[in-house]
DNA sequence: TGCCGAGCTTGCAACGTTGCAAGTATTGCT
DNA sequence: AGCAATACTTGCAACGTTGCAAGCTCGGCA
């Protein structure tokens, strides 16, 4: 099957070379012999080998994204986003997914061993921090996205959680919201998302002078619509319970969501709900979610260009970007 | 950076064949020589070339999976359940999207080029038919998943779309529905999806003695959100709108879910919902989505599984496998 | 006629790895 | 002591490609 130059060749009357220089378009070759050549490359098919091309060249033209969970949407939406700019540079993006698990996170990303097929490395990581990233035997460029903090000198792209979080709880009050609750915090030091959206959520309690209440803040091991579900039970069975909730992302707000509408209360009438990452899941629901809505698209037009510098040679110092969000306002808040 | 048996053979004083041995654990190794090559190795920080080992050894290891979009709640819990099976196997999956155009899709299918740098791969096409497919020039294995009805002889699993749309079209109109909808039904040839459904939910109706009234299907051009919701709104237009619609996915039952309640509308007092797919969004609706459930995991192993073994040399006669599924009621249709 | 250069074509080596078969010590046995 | 078997190690070649520099042919010009 797969046909080979020396076939080829062999087929044309013309040395290995010489097909070479005609499939890969170089000018010096007879157009006589050209004519010739490309009906034997036609006649049999070829197809150059990619990967005795990318020993070759040290190039292989494409950039793995490590990200913990495909299924997340926010995750989903933002790959859309990396394999579009990638695209655009000639860039082939292959995914793959950890669980966050370390050492499927660890096996993915340290190991030269299958990371070097790849010509960079686009990571999102939840359990491996900087200690960990800094000393990775393979020297193929990495850029992070996410909040985990990485000391280490590497290139990441983060959103400001603290910011964010603190105009998401402020919109809640300003709606004149007494009792706001947050969904979402986290106890492991390895998942630092949670634990930076409630320095944010309680730095704007704080700032409009009001008390930082302990059980209105839930957490949950994980971000998903059950987690959330489960959180807004715990919260609603409060002798006192909330009127308004700022979950860490919008799948704990859909849960929550399906919670407070199956208890018969109203939203945002009975609570009112805000979200974070604006995957489109939100903007279906019913009531729709305000949320805060990071700029995915500049996210991975930023993440792509960093790596692609990386590999033109740039050995500048590491940059730490932080991506543009919005807040949008939807039914959940303003019915 | 990057160390190479050689540089690790100068420094352990041995020839590049011996510290291969090591590195690959054969036997035939005396301890102490073993023990002087790591030490090599761990002093240079070895990591194997995976491109080299690849055109020695003519496997990768990697597996792609090819699939139209990415942020589809049904491709991207698929997608989680083949990296599950692969795992299992020893593979990595590498995920690429094509949003159905038929350039991508041919650019990363037909072409052997980039394709070669994988042992296998299994396809979720939109735009490609039997007819390209067949006469693809590499010889890399292909599982097709999906309803594109492919003559060619290629492995192929999917589901049985007439069989699963009467279902759930019989479902409502044993619950006594009498103007029933059907939504994502479509002309172009090669998205068969649509009109398979359609076959059913024709078929249904007949059965039940029912007339099929052309204006109570719906076409729409994706089976996005966006497409539910509008065409929701054209049937909520007719003079006499439908008490029940079947969904040809879940996507387009939430969209159409959006436009029912923001009219005022109960679901399902007013009007009952049947999806397709059972993603987890329907699940968390309010109300949750009936619908019917492909099992994705039975999918992905058996992608995985006639994959392999087509790399194990099998050499028989193409499969078409065709997944269970089953009726998920919830309370889209029972309140 | 002889020489030069343009135009085209080619062989060699290398990217880093591993299968193969042959190589060298070393040991044990008669 | 001689020989075979054992234990370990090695060089060569090849996977398919491309950079490099050298090779060949031919026409043109002195």
């Amino acid at each position: 099957m797969a046909a080979t130059l020396r076939e080829v060749a062999e087929l044309a009357g013309v040395s290995v070379r010489t097909v070479s220089n005609v499939v890969n378009d170089f000018p010096q070759v007879a157009a006589e012999t050209r004519a010739r050549v490309q009906r034997a490359l036609d006649e049999l098919g070829y197809q150059p080998n990619a990967v005795a091309r990318t020993l070759r060249n040290g190039r292989s033209g494409l950039i793995a994204l490590v990200l913990p969970e495909l299924d997340v949407p926010y995750f989903a939406e933002l790959t859309r986003a990396v394999i579009e700019q990638a695209a655009l540079a000639g860039y082939t993006v292959v995914v793959d997914q950890t669980d966050g698990d370390p050492v499927r996170e660890r096996e993915l990303v340290m190991r030269g061993s299958r990371a070097a097929m790849f010509d960079g490395l686009i990571f999102n990581p939840l359990a491996l921090g900087g200690a960990d990233l800094r000393d990775r035997p393979s020297s193929t460029p990495v850029v992070l996205l996410g909040e985990r903090v990485v000391e280490g000198g590497l290139d990441h792209i983060m959103i400001d959680n603290i910011g964010a979080a603190e105009l998401a709880t402020r919109h809640l009050i300003e709606l004149g919201r007494q009792r706001i609750a947050a969904i979402g915090d986290q106890f492991d030091v390895t998942r630092q998302t949670g634990q930076l959206r409630t320095q944010g959520y309680r730095a704007a309690l704080q700032a409009a002078g009001r008390e930082v209440v302990p059980e209105l803040v839930s957490s949950t091991e994980f971000f998903h619509r059950a987690d959330g579900a489960a959180a807004m039970s715990e919260l609603l069975a409060l002798p006192q319970p909330p009127d308004a909730v700022f979950c860490y992302n919008d799948l704990l707000a859909l849960g929550a969501l399906r919670t407070i509408l199956s208890r018969g209360l109203r939203v945002p009438d009975d609570i009112a709900l805000v979200g974070f990452d604006d995957i489109e899941d939100g903007r279906y629901s019913t009531p729709s979610l305000t949320t805060i809505s990071p700029d995915k698209t500049q996210i991975a037009k930023n993440a792509v260009q960093l790596l692609l510098d990386r590999l033109d040679g740039d050995r500048s110092a590491p940059t730490e970007l932080a991506a543009d969000y919005t807040l949008e306002i939807r039914e959940s808040t303003t019915g």
